[in-house]
DNA sequence: ATATCATGTGAGTAAATACTAACTTACACA
DNA sequence: TGTGTAAGTTAGTATTTACTCACATGATAT
């Protein structure tokens, strides 16, 4: 009787592969059905063996935390990689994130869960880390746009960046409330036309 | 020894305590420390009796969600009592809004908490109705607007909602993160004179 | 006064949860 | 080939949770 050798991975793997098992997870029953037995079911391993690579559940948040953040950040990069204007780079800036959003449905439910905003301070503060920052990138893309006198200089890129970002957020809650029924990019593109003609110098 | 008779109180009146405490229960604690525990506790109360009122704690959130839908509907025609343009009552809604959620703190915990999302069928689409019809009014003030020549007639009445909404949700998300940390309202303030210059035909 | 019924309670339960202890096995390298 | 160690497992545990049951009591109408 031949029992199966069974393979060990190394810690750098197994953290990945938990992580994103836990995003798996979040997507399909929410941020109250990831479990350490969840877990470890769908990585295929022990409950145990989870904490082998994690010190506790937390530290598996604040993984997952850490990489939205990095994701959000390539994103914004990859942005440069082709020539445009202030104003089509924002336009790129939003449709990618909606889109990030839309192949990852465990995002928006882990960013407004309780374990982010109760609680758990050093969570807490690396997500408005991660927002402000991001909030930042944004304004500049904004300012540049005033320079050149592409956008409307009489109102704040504060406020600009908080139009555009509630609207992926607003975009985002109706979509999960839906059952993520309707593709989020395409709701962003009829936004943007819009947000265009509002922020935009006519 | 004069034993304290305790007086009983009304299924109405207990259904009123108990939301209200569930709501206080979650503003402080989150969605996850809406216990019965807490709840019956913070009214006074055993967690079985709980259970004369309510049938489980489902009809709890679902309590809950009516008397927002209602609060929103009360706040939006008070502001019909005295006279104004669509514009000035866009403002008023919006601020209005943003008042109520400040002074009820566990709102949005709810709103983007799980059970609101996950698995409850009843609960999900009940809150997207009551968001749906809450959009539609706004749009009809929208479209007033733009009648009367006050608001753009090249963006969408759907869309400049969208924004004003999202503007909500951002907001209350940094104002979450923050830990409460500055005046929802105030902030409002400030954004409603840079959406209104946004959408307001020059 | 007393019967009736809604309101209230203490004690309990089964299930789920994050995490641990003690033991085992694969693998890298001397 | 043997050894140290990181990775893996089984079988737990203490606690928490929503909810129930049998019994108790206060209000109300006749």
């Amino acid at each position: 009787m031949a029992t199966k050798k069974k393979i060990k991975f190394d810690r750098d793997t197994r953290r990945i592969q938990i992580t994103q098992a836990a995003l798996k997870i979040i997507a399909s029953h929410g941020i109250n059905g990831l479990t350490t037995a969840a877990i470890s079911k769908e990585v295929g391993t022990s409950e145990a063996n989870l904490y082998r690579h994690f010190k506790n559940k937390e530290e598996i948040l604040y993984e997952m935390v850490k990489s939205i953040d990095s994701e959000l950040n390539k994103n914004f990069e990859n942005i440069f990689k082709t020539p445009g204007t202030p104003l089509l780079n924002l336009e790129r800036v939003f449709i990618r994130h909606l889109d990030y959003i839309e192949k990852n449905e465990g995002i928006p439910r882990l960013i407004f869960s309780d374990e982010m905003h109760i609680g758990n301070v050093r969570l807490r503060e690396m997500l408005l880390n991660t927002i402000m920052s991001y909030s930042e990138k944004l304004e500049s893309l904004v300012k540049e746009g005033q320079k050149i006198g592409k956008i409307k200089k009489d109102i704040s890129a504060k406020a600009a960046v908080s139009m555009l970002i509630g609207l992926i957020q607003a975009s985002t809650m109706r979509w999960s409330l839906s059952g993520f029924s309707f593709s989020l990019v395409d709701e962003g593109n009829k936004l943007w036309k819009n947000y265009e003609k509002c922020i935009g110098v006519q």
